[in-house]
DNA sequence: ATGTTC
């Protein structure tokens, strides 16, 4: 994207005047070199979004940013319902509720060099990878109805999992509003067989080591400590939240243009917040929000049993969970008033800073983990909601490293067996089910994560605590 | 992201 197509406005914001049907401006947060790296249908998909009705305040846009379908990924947009206010199935993206997961292990970095193999042996034996995955739980009807009602929190009554996760899990561990009766057939069809799975594309398991402290104090209050190590899931809701997207992605069309909305690209679909569709959408997508919680719960608990049987006594304790493919309900001073919003997160992340009444008591006075995913092989980082979040993006943060290429683009460029192979070198194993997979996700393929989050602390949007390194990656 | 084609 050309800078001199936007209103530098300081260091890391960027503005896209609002010109024609645009009702609000597109406020990008980026340093210079990231704003030059994004696609230009960042810019067109931004300016799209920004003219959609009740859209409140701006499009916004993190320094991750890179082209999606309609919206693009590292898109905030709020809608309010009074203002004719639209919800969005492509502004919430196809992977419903994908969202990272970080537990403490209490082990060392030498006492994972000490086991390394047989860990990463034992992880790929336990965590069903790949596209298609099955974990071996297969739901009844009874089951899916009380998973997609329940979230994390039926996960733990069924036994994957420990009740004192669920205050570090967003909403509790369960999405409130959610109506399984707006789940089609196929949607739970699918999902029957595929709970306690990682998935493919940049869904990962990861052991991972703490390599930098940037906030002592923060750090300390989220339990990190250099050399300690974590374990990170990356995963959302599977076939299920796939399934919902591409049925309203098609039902929201007739809707948007029943309700006199003229989209300027159709992959924008969308209906009003107060219509039929608009609200079967929202039990649909908030029942998916549950199956992603308690997907992660899962495979958080497979986790624990894997660490247990290498490192016996070994115990994983809940760090926090956050989405990064949301729409929620959420109150925000905009011009001085508190307004009830839609807000949309497609591939960014809550950030709460400091004092918000929705995080545990343990972590109200510093304020939200917000976990950033890297790439295999460059790390990843963990940063704290600030509270100049709110008015800069509604409260949210970037997502992880974000494509820099098209996973074509990066299958032409690497080999799996050479990527895997250079990583190794460096002390990173990683376990896959498929070689391609691997290569179109090489290290190469992203932006600079440590780039990104920068630009975000720049910009206001959330704080660095800490970096993590990789010792083990399972891929999907 | 995705039973990579309803």
């Amino acid at each position: 994207m050309d800078p001199s197509r936007l209103t530098r406005v300081d260091e890391t914001t960027w503005r896209i005047e609002p010109t024609g049907l645009m009702r609000v401006p597109g406020i990008l947060y980026a340093d210079e070199a990231l704003i030059r790296g994004m696609d230009d249908k960042v810019y067109e998909q931004t300016a799209n979004v920004a003219t959609l009705p009740g859209i409140v305040q701006g499009a916004f846009v993190m320094p991750d940013a890179h082209w999606g379908y309609g919206f693009p990924i590292g898109g905030v947009a709020a809608f309010a319902p009074e203002e004719g206010g639209v919800i969005s199935a492509g502004g919430v993206g196809f992977d419903i509720s994908c969202g990272v997961r970080s537990m403490h292990t209490g082990l060392t970095v030498a006492d994972i060099r000490k086991a390394q193999v047989p860990l990463a042996d034992a992880l790929l034996a336990r965590i069903p990878a790949g596209l298609g995955s099955q974990s071996g739980i297969s739901l009844s009807r009874h089951d899916m109805e009380a998973m997609l009602h329940g979230g994390a929190v039926w996960a733990v009554k069924e036994g994957w999992g420990e009740s004192k996760d669920l205050e570090r899990i967003e909403e509790g561990g369960r999405m409130a509003g959610a109506d399984p009766g707006c789940v089609s057939a196929r949607a739970r069809q699918r999902q029957r067989r595929e709970m306690g799975t990682l998935g493919s594309g940049n869904h990962y398991l990861e052991v991972q080591a703490v390599e930098e402290i940037f906030d002592d104090r923060v750090a300390t209050a989220f339990g990190l400590a250099p050399d300690a190590v974590l374990v990170t899931i990356h995963c959302g809701s599977r076939g299920l939240g796939h399934q919902i997207g591409t049925e309203f992605l098609r039902d929201m069309l007739p809707a948007a243009s029943a309700a006199g909305i003229r989209l300027p690209d159709r992959e924008l679909a969308c209906a009003p917040i107060d219509s039929p569709v608009g609200q079967r959408y929202l039990g649909a997508m908030r029942s998916a929000i549950n199956c992603a919680l308690a997907n992660r719960e899962i495979l958080g608990h497979f986790a624990r049993e894997v660490f247990a049987a290498v490192f016996p006594g070994s115990t994983l304790d809940l760090l926090f969970d956050v989405s990064h493919n949301t729409c929620k309900v959420e109150t925000h001073v905009v011009d001085g008033q508190p307004r009830r919003l839609f807000v949309h997160r497609k591939g960014a992340t809550r950030a709460f800073g400091p004092g918000h009444a929705d995080l545990p008591e343990a972590l109200r006075r510093v304020g939200q983990p917000v976990l950033i995913g890297g790439s295999m092989g460059t790390g990843s980082h963990v940063l704290v909601g600030a509270g100049s979040g709110e008015e800069r993006a509604f409260s949210s943060a970037c997502h992880g490293a974000g494509r820099a290429m098209s996973r074509h683009a990066a299958l032409r460029r690497w080999q799996g067996r050479a990527v895997i192979d250079d990583l190794r070198r460096r002390g990173i194993l990683v376990r896959s089910a498929s070689l391609r997979g691997v290569a179109e996700e090489a290290p190469g393929a992203y932006k600079d994560v440590d780039q990104v989050v920068l630009a975000a602390e720049r910009a206001g949007l959330a704080r660095r605590v800490a970096r993590l390194r990789p010792l083990i990656c399972i891929k999907g």
